[in-house]
RNA sequence: GCUGCUGUAGCUCAGUGGUAGAGCGCGUCAUUGGUAAUGACGAGGUCGGGAGUUCAAUUCUCCCCAGCAGCACCA
C-alpha cells in the first residue's frame, strides 16, 4: 500500500497503518508533535487505520488546523467538566466558532459566574490527566438507546436525525463519552493551557426561537498562553473602540430610555452626520440622482397595496388616525381608533413609486433616479437594539431607479462603481460582496429571474468586485447584491445593497408609455450605499477608533493658549481658522497646557494650535497632532492654509 | 421577543438591614504655566420604578422598566 507525502515522495506501508505509526516511522519527535492527519485531504484521527493508497499530511501544533482541533477538544473537555460538576445537565452540541468554541447545555438552573470558574478548574484537571480520545463506531439503535437511557434526549434526537448512511461515531475520553464526528487530538493533554471560558448566554435548541432555550458557554482556546493573552488583549482593545463608549467620550450623541432605539445627536455628533450626508448628496447629485423627500406617516392603505402590511407589519409602528381623548377619565383613544390606521414608514420605496406615478412617464424619461435621506421607523425587538448599529429610527441613503429591462446592467454597473468610490473615499476597501439568488418562494417566472441574476452577475464582473453567490437568499421580489463591512469587534455589518424588484411596480401599478404607445411596467432597482447613516457612522467610529478623517471630524482644530498673555493673539488665530472654513475652537481657559492637551486628546481633536508668548511675538503656532509627541512651529498663515487643504472633503 | 447579568452623583465605580462613599467632571478661590492630570475649598444622590417582609429596606422578596451579552430577528 502506497502512502504519498506532502513533498510528493511515496513510501510503502502495510494496510491498516495509522497516522501515528507513520509519524513514528519518520521520527520520534514528529510522533510527539503530531496531533492529527489529513488523509486524502480529510482531517482524521492519528489512530484512524489507512486501508488503501492515500496521500497524507501529518498535522502538528504549528499547522493552521491545530487551532480547530484544540478548540473542538476543548469543547469536549468542557462538556465533560460540566457533567462531572453538574450531573443533571444534558449535553447538546458544541461546535467551533471564530476564535473559539461553545457548547450548549440543557439544565433547569442557569450557570453562575462561580460555576464557570469551577468548570474551568475542572477542565484543567482533565487536561492534566491527558486522557486519550478513543473513537468507536456504534450501532445506530444502540447509540439511541444508550443516550436515551442516560436521559440525554437531545443527543438521541441528533442521532435520530443523522442521515442513514452516516456512521454513528462516539468519542470517549476517560470515563466520559460524546457523540462526535471528530477528529480529535490523541489526548486531552494536547489542548494545553491556552484557553479560557468567556461568557454564558442563552441559545435556542437548533437555533429555533419556538424551541426551548439552552444555556450556552463560550470559550476561546489557543496554542499557548501567549496567544491567549494576545487574543484577550485584542478583545479589550475592541471594547475601547466601542462606538457607544466613544460617542459619550467625544460628546457625539446619547440614548435614553424614553426614546429607546433613537439617537439624541449632540452638536459635535451632528456635524459628523451632516458631513456624511452632504458628501453623499454631492456624489448622488453628480451621478444623476434627483433628491426627494417623502412623508413619515402614511395611510395603511398604501402599506396594504405595497404588501408591507402583509409581510412586514410586525416591524411597523402603527398609529391610529384619531384625535386623542383629553378627558382623563376615559381611554385616550376611542373605540373607533382602529377604523383608520396609519403607519410610520419602515421603508421609502412605496412613497418613491408614488412620485414616479405622478403624471405620465415615457420610455424617454427612463431611467428615473430618485434619492432620499429617508427617515425610517422599524419596530425592532428590544433585544435587537444596539447603539447606532441597530435602531428603531434611522436614516437610509435610499435610492430607487425606475428603468427598462435593458438598462439594468448599465445602472447596476454605475451603482457598483459609485459604491466602490464612496467606500474608498470613506476608507473602506475591504468589502465582502454577495449575490443572493432566487429563493423558493418568489414572484416572477424563471426566465425573468435568469435574466435578472445574469444582469447583476454581469454588472459585478464588469466592475471587478470579488463576490460570492448565495443560492436561495434573494428577496421574494428579485435577486440582490449585498455589501458588507467588518467592524473593529469583528462583527459584520450589512451596509450597501442593490435589489432588483419585479413586484412593487406591479403591486402599485407604476407604468410608462413605451415606443409602441402601450403601457409597460418599469423595473425597480432599490439601493443604498451606507445603508443607514447612523449605522455607518457607528462603523466608522469603531473602525477609526474615534480618530475620524479630518473632513468629517467635528472639531478640526483647537487653539489653546499657554498663558493668558497670548489670549488676544489666540483670538486672531481662531478667527482666521474660522474664516478659512475650519471647524475650530478656542481654549483660553485658565488651565495648564498639559491639561488642555490631555483633554482635547481624549475627545480626539486631531490638531491643536498651541500659542504662548513666543508664538504671539513671531506670529506662529506650535502644531500638535493627535497621537504625536512632536510639534512643528509654523507661521500661522501657512499653517492654516495647509490645514484648510487637509480638511477638504474627498468630493 | 427569549436566557442570563447589571441598574448607587454628570461619568467610571466602591459599599451597607439603622436613609451613603471614591476618583474624574462641575463651581469658587489661588496659581500665568511650554505639550496627555497645578493646588485648596465647595456644591451635587428619594441608591431605576412600584409593591411586599421588617420597628427600620439603597441592602431581603416579588412585579415592572431600562441597559449589557448572547440567541432569535434584521426587505
Amino acid at each position: 500500500m502506497n502512502i504519498t507525502f506532502p513533498d510528493g515522495s511515496i513510501r510503502e506501508f502495510s494496510s491498516g497503518v495509522t497516522g501515528m505509526e507513520i509519524a513514528e516511522s519518520i521520527s520520534k519527535s514528529l510522533a510527539k508533535a503530531s496531533i492529527a492527519i489529513r488523509i486524502n485531504g480529510k482531517l482524521s484521527d492519528l489512530l484512524e487505520p489507512i486501508n488503501t493508497d492515500a496521500s497524507i499530511k501529518i498535522i502538528t501544533r504549528k499547522d493552521d488546523e491545530a487551532l480547530e482541533l484544540i478548540r473542538h477538544d476543548c469543547a469536549h473537555v468542557m462538556a465533560q467538566a460540566v457533567q462531572k460538576l453538574f450531573p443533571e445537565t444534558q449535553v447538546t452540541i458544541g461546535p467551533n466558532i471564530e476564535d473559539g468554541f461553545f457548547y450548549d447545555f440543557a439544565r433547569t438552573e442557569p450557570f453562575s459566574t462561580e460555576d464557570i470558574e469551577a468548570i474551568e478548574k475542572e477542565m484543567r484537571l482533565i487536561i492534566k490527566r491527558g486522557e486519550a480520545f478513543k473513537a468507536e463506531i456504534w450501532e445506530r439503535d444502540k447509540a439511541i438507546t444508550y443516550f436515551k437511557d442516560k436521559g440525554e434526549t437531545y443527543k438521541a434526537e441528533l442521532i435520530e436525525d443523522l442521515p442513514d448512511n452516516e456512521d454513528i461515531k462516539v468519542y470517549s475520553q476517560g470515563d466520559w463519552l460524546d457523540l462526535c464526528r471528530g477528529p480529535h487530538m490523541p489526548t486531552t493533554g494536547h489542548i494545553g493551557t491556552g484557553f479560557k471560558l468567556l461568557k454564558i448566554a442563552g441559545a435556542y435548541w437548533r437555533g429555533d426561537s419556538s424551541k426551548e432555550m439552552l444555556t450556552r458557554i463560550y470559550g476561546t482556546a489557543w496554542r499557548d498562553d501567549k496567544e491567549l493573552k494576545a487574543y484577550l488583549m485584542q478583545l479589550e482593545e475592541a471594547e475601547k473602540r466601542d462606538h457607544r463608549k466613544l460617542g459619550t467620550e467625544m460628546a457625539l450623541f446619547h440614548f435614553q430610555q424614553e426614546a429607546q432605539g433613537s439617537v439624541f445627536w449632540h452638536p459635535r455628533g451632528f456635524i459628523i452626520y451632516n458631513q456624511m450626508e452632504a458628501y453623499l448628496r454631492r456624489r448622488l447629485k453628480s451621478s444623476g440622482y434627483n433628491e426627494i423627500k417623502t412623508p413619515q406617516l402614511i395611510d395603511n392603505k398604501l402599506w396594504e397595496a405595497s404588501g408591507h402590511w402583509g409581510k412586514y407589519r410586525e416591524n411597523m409602528f402603527v398609529v391610529p388616525d384619531v384625535i386623542p381623548n383629553t378627558d382623563d377619565n376615559s381611554s385616550i383613544i376611542s373605540e373607533h381608533a382602529f377604523d383608520k390606521l396609519m403607519a410610520l414608514k419602515p421603508m421609502n420605496c412605496p412613497a418613491h413609486v408614488q412620485i414616479f406615478k405622478q403624471g405620465t412617464k415615457s420610455y424617454r424619461d427612463l431611467p428615473v433616479r430618485f434619492a432620499e435621506f429617508g427617515c425610517c421607523h422599524r419596530n425592532e425587538p428590544h433585544g435587537a437594539l444596539h447603539g447606532l448599529m441597530r435602531l428603531r429610527q434611522f436614516t437610509q441613503d435610499d435610492a430607487h431607479i425606475f428603468c427598462h429591462e435593458d438598462q439594468i446592467t448599465n445602472e447596476s454597473v454605475a451603482f457598483c462603481d459609485l459604491l466602490k468610490t464612496i467606500y474608498s473615499d470613506l476608507g473602506f476597501n475591504d468589502v465582502a460582496v454577495s449575490l443572493s439568488l432566487r429563493p423558493e418562494m418568489r414572484v416572477g417566472d424563471d426566465d425573468l429571474w435568469d435574466k435578472a441574476e445574469k444582469d447583476l452577475r454581469d454588472a459585478l464582473k464588469q466592475t471587478g468586485l470579488k463576490f460570492k453567490e448565495d443560492i436561495g437568499e434573494g428577496a421574494f421580489y428579485g435577486p440582490k447584491i449585498d455589501y458588507k463591512i467588518r467592524d473593529a469587534i469583528g462583527r459584520i455589518w450589512q451596509c450597501g445593497t442593490l435589489q432588483l424588484d419585479f413586484n412593487l411596480p406591479e403591486r402599485l401599478d407604476a407604468s410608462y408609455i413605451g415606443k409602441d404607445g402601450n403601457k409597460h411596467r418599469p423595473v425597480l432597482l432599490h439601493h443604498a450605499i451606507l445603508g443607514s447613516l447612523e449605522r455607518f457612522i457607528g462603523v466608522m467610529l469603531e473602525s477609526y477608533a474615534g480618530k475620524l478623517p479630518l473632513w468629517i471630524t467635528p472639531v478640526q482644530c483647537v487653539v489653546a493658549t499657554i498663558t493668558s498673555s497670548a489670549d488676544k493673539y489666540a483670538q486672531q488665530v481662531y478667527q482666521a481658522l474660522k474664516d478659512s472654513g475650519i471647524r475650530a475652537e478656542l481654549d483660553i481657559r485658565n488651565e495648564k497646557i498639559n491639561y488642555k492637551v490631555r483633554e482635547h486628546s481624549h475627545t480626539k481633536v486631531p490638531v491643536m494650535f498651541v500659542v504662548g508668548e513666543r508664538e504671539a511675538k513671531d506670529s506662529t503656532v506650535a502644531i500638535r497632532r493627535l497621537g504625536s509627541k512632536d510639534q512643528n512651529i509654523e507661521s500661522f498663515e501657512s499653517a492654516i492654509e495647509t490645514l484648510a487643504e487637509q480638511c477638504k472633503p474627498p468630493y
